[in-house]
DNA sequence: TTACGTGCAAACCCTTTGCCTTGTC
DNA sequence: GACAAGGCAAAGGGTTTGCACGTAA
C-alpha cells in the first residue's frame, strides 16, 4: 500500500514522463472520492479546469501504471445472457489476454451472501462473481 | 426453470405484442450457446437477415420480461478505481435504482478462490464481487 | 384491417485521435 | 529549446430513435 502521489511520480519520471497538473487532479479525485468514477464523473470532480479528451488519456495511463484498474471492465460493449429463471446461476471465468467468457457452474458465495444480508443496510437481491485471470490457450502460449 | 420460449410468447402476448421470428431468433441464440453475449454478437449469430437495430430493440425486450440480463451493468460508462496496491480489497454494493456504488471492505471469497485455484484449469489472478440490490434510500422510498 | 415490429438511416453518446499550442524538464 | 501533454474539434464505434413499410393477430 505505497503513496499514489510518489509512485505516480516517479512511475511517470521512468517512463519519460513529465509530472502535470493535470494528472495531479485525476489522482486526487480519486483520493478523495473512493468509489468507481467514470470518465465524465472523474472530468466534472476534477474541476471545469480539466479538458475531458485528457482527462481520458490520463486515465488510460494511470491505468497502465497500475494505479487504476477499470471495475468492470466493458470493452466491446454490454453483454447479456438468460436470467437465472431459465438458468442456473453461475461465475465467471474471464480471460485477461484474449477477453474469452467461461461460465463457472456454481456458487462460491452463496453463505458469504445470506450471512452478510443480516449486517448489511444494503438491501441484496443478486450478486455477480467475476474472475479474472487466463484461460488455458493464453496461460500456455 | 421454466421453458423460456413459452415463457416469451406468454409474456410478449400479454403486453399485446406480437410473435415475430425476430425475436425467437435471438432466444435461440441464448439457448444455443450459453455464455455472455453482446449486441453484435448476437446479431451475427442469429444470421444476417435479422437487422441490428431490432436485435437491440429485442434484447431490451427480453430484458424487460425478465428473460435476459445484463452482465456486467455497464450504463454511463467504464468506471475506475484504485488499484488494489493503493487500496483495501473490497467488493460493491450497487443499487439498482439509483446506481449508486457503495464499497463493501474485505472479502467474502478469500477462502473460495483459493481452493477453487488448485480444481480449475483457469489461472485466477484477480476477482471481483458485484451485490446488486437497493440501497438504504431507494429501499425506504 | 389494425397496430406492432422491422429495416434503414440518421442521431446520440462515450471514447479516441490528429493537430497545433502550452508548459515541463 | 526539445518534446511530452493539453486543448479543441473531428472521427469512431456502440446504441438509440424516427419514419415508412411489412406482417402477425
Amino acid at each position: 500500500m505505497t503513496d499514489p502521489f510518489l509512485a505516480l511520480k516517479k512511475a511517470v519520471a521512468g517512463r519519460g514522463g513529465r509530472w502535470t497538473r493535470a494528472r495531479e487532479r485525476v489522482l486526487e479525485v480519486f483520493l478523495k472520492d473512493r468509489r468507481p468514477l467514470t470518465a465524465r464523473e472523474i472530468h466534472r470532480r476534477a474541476g471545469a479546469k480539466a479538458n475531458l479528451a485528457s482527462v481520458y488519456r490520463n486515465i488510460r495511463l494511470l491505468c497502465e501504471l497500475g494505479l487504476l484498474i477499470s471495475v468492470d471492465r466493458v470493452a466491446e460493449g454490454e453483454r447479456f445472457e438468460l436470467s437465472e429463471s431459465y438458468r442456473n446461476h453461475h461465475h465467471h471465468l474471464i480471460c485477461e489476454r484474449c477477453g474469452a467468457v467461461e461460465d463457472l457452474e456454481g456458487c462460491l458465495l452463496e453463505r458469504a451472501v445470506r450471512s452478510l444480508r443480516t449486517r448489511t443496510r444494503f438491501r441484496i437481491v443478486r450478486h455477480e462473481v467475476n474472475l479474472f485471470g487466463l484461460c488455458l490457450d493464453c496461460d500456455a502460449a
